[in-house]
DNA sequence: CCGAAAGTACGTCAGCTGTCAAACTTCGAT
DNA sequence: ATCGAAGTTTGACAGCTGACGTACTTTCGG
């Protein structure tokens, strides 16, 4: 039995890949997708984390699921539980260092709105 | 008969969008794909325009024309002849104006290396 | 203890797109 | 006139992936 397996809360831990281990193909398939930069473009406005369910998604919530998994592989964002909740935070600094000027000139759209 | 139909070589100019009316959407699934990447960077590391046939790609010359067109489509490049070769010119202070610090940001692979 | 809430995991499916070969066009050179 | 060089066009096809529903897990409140 491992660490991890002792303690159901550690075990809703996902894993979390160092930025700069991550490539530009991969950081590119994350936002290619519309869904996702919604996604990360709300966590960049509110400037503090959020919660799954408070980011209003047209999809299901499966596919939501599916959208914050790639995010978090692509080393977007961080996640962790609060309660049933699930957190969401961007990982605006360490990733702004892995790939200077990516994040803010990805939110063009949001600047222009 | 139209003006373009008189002239064989009035033909051959493709249409070209202007860089203003796109969206980030269809640049960033444009650049997407490591292929055209690495026609955006040798054309950004070149500094002068280059005909399609003088960029080393790991794809037959049918594909090669397909990216060349998604590239234009999305206001990345301008193409024109020159004899039986197609020219590519990187829009680039165009495109800088819409979308500022992407073009940059997306080099970085280019840069480390 | 039980139910609701919040996500997750899994299987499936449809649509997109990157790939190629083959046939074609255009232009320059011989 | 012909041939070759350089691309284009047109299908066809395979693989990926975003979408969903359903079943499942975990946590909190009553």
């Amino acid at each position: 039995m491992t660490a991890a397996r002792r303690s159901g809360q550690q075990d809703r831990v996902p894993p979390h890949p160092d930025v700069r281990t991550i490539s530009l193909q991969q950081v590119l398939e994350a936002v290619v997708d519309p869904v996702r930069r919604l996604i990360v473009g709300e966590l960049y406005a509110a400037g503090e984390d959020l919660a799954c369910g408070t980011i209003e998604l047209p999809v299901s919530k499966s596919t939501a699921t599916h959208h914050f998994h790639v995010l978090r592989e692509a080393g977007l964002i961080r996640q962790y539980y609060v309660g049933t909740s699930r957190m969401n935070a961007l990982r605006r600094e360490e990733f702004d260092e892995a790939f200077p000027g990516l994040l803010r000139a990805l939110m063009v759209e949001r600047e222009r709105a």
